[in-house]
DNA sequence: GTACGGCTTGACGTCGACGTCAAGGCAAGG
DNA sequence: CCTTGCCTTGACGTCGACGTCAAGCCGTAC
C-alpha cells in the first residue's frame, strides 16, 4: 500500500506520515519508483501513534509503545519503557486537572462575585439620585 | 516610573511590556528620553493582565478586563463583555476537564491492564519450557 | 498527445507569547 | 574619557505538529 492509502486509512495526511518519517518514527520501504510502501503492520503502528497522539502524548512518548510493537508485541504497552511513559502521562494528567480545577473554582467565584456586584449596582441605578454608571451595564449577553 | 521597574513590579520582563504595548494592549506615555513612562494604574492593569494569564486566559481575552479597568471600574470584571469571557472561559474549562479526566480513565485502565499482562509474562517466564519473552521485560522503573 | 491523479523532495508558513541578539542613545559615576 | 546601566527599535528564533505551495516525475486513461 501507498502513502496516500495508508493516510487515508488511518484518517490522517501524507504530510504526517512524512513528517513521522522524518522523526524516525514510521520508516517506509520504497518501490521500484521511490515511491513510499507500507503493509499492515505499518497500519497498526500508525494506529498506535495516532491514539495515543489523541490521548495527548507528545510525538516522542508515543516512541516506547511503536518500537514495542515492532519489536513483536502484539500490544505496543507491554514494554517497561512504555508503561514509564504511561505513569509519568497519568501523573501529569493528574497535575493539571489539579490545576485546572483549582483555576475553575477560583474564576466561578470571580464571576459569581462580579455577578454579584453588577446586580447591586443595578439596584442602585434605580434609586433616584443614585450614582450614574460608569460605563454600560446594561446588557448580558452580546 | 519606567519599564524596567514596572516589569520588576510585576515579576515580569521589559520585552513582555513591549509586547503588550505592540498588541495595543498597554500603550505608555513617554518622557523626554523617548523612554517609555508608567504609573499606578498602569500596574494594576498589568497585574490583571497577568492574573488572567496565569488563569490560561489568551492575552485577547484580557482586553475587555483591562478596557473595564481603564473606564474607570475599581474591578476589571464588572463589564458586561469580561462577565462574557468568565462564562465561555468557565465552559472552555469544564469542557477541557472533562476530556482530560476521560483521557485519565483510558489511560489508567490500559496501565493497569498492561502491568496485569506484563505480571502474568513474569508468571509464565517462571514455568519451566515456557514461552521467551520478545523483549526485556524485567526492570518495572527506569 | 495530453490531461490527470498520485507520488517525490524541498522549503516556507502557522500559532502564541514572548526570548534573544544587535546596534545604538543617553545619563551618572569614577 | 570611559564604563556601566537602562533605555530604544528592529528583527530573527523558539516550540510541536504539521499545512501549504512549488516544481517535477510517472503511469494510466482518454
Amino acid at each position: 500500500m501507498r502513502i496516500g492509502e495508508l493516510a487515508a486509512r488511518a484518517g490522517t495526511t501524507t504530510r504526517t506520515l512524512r513528517y513521522y518519517e522524518s522523526r524516525g518514527l514510521l520508516p517506509a520501504r520504497r518501490d521500484g519508483n521511490g515511491h513510499r510502501t507500507y503493509d499492515e503492520s505499518d497500519l497498526r503502528l500508525l494506529r498506535q501513534i495516532r491514539t495515543l497522539q489523541d490521548f495527548g502524548f507528545d510525538l516522542e512518548e508515543t516512541r516506547p509503545f511503536v518500537e514495542c510493537l515492532r519489536a513483536g508485541h502484539p500490544e505496543g504497552d507491554s514494554c517497561p519503557a512504555a508503561l514509564v511513559v504511561y505513569r509519568r502521562k497519568l501523573a501529569e494528567l493528574d497535575a493539571l486537572i489539579g490545576q485546572l480545577t483549582s483555576v475553575r473554582e477560583t474564576v466561578a467565584g470571580q464571576l459569581a462575585r462580579a455577578e454579584r456586584a453588577r446586580d447591586e449596582l443595578a439596584v442602585e441605578a434605580l434609586v433616584p439620585g443614585g450614582p450614574e454608571p460608569l460605563c454600560e451595564l446594561g446588557g448580558q449577553e452580546r
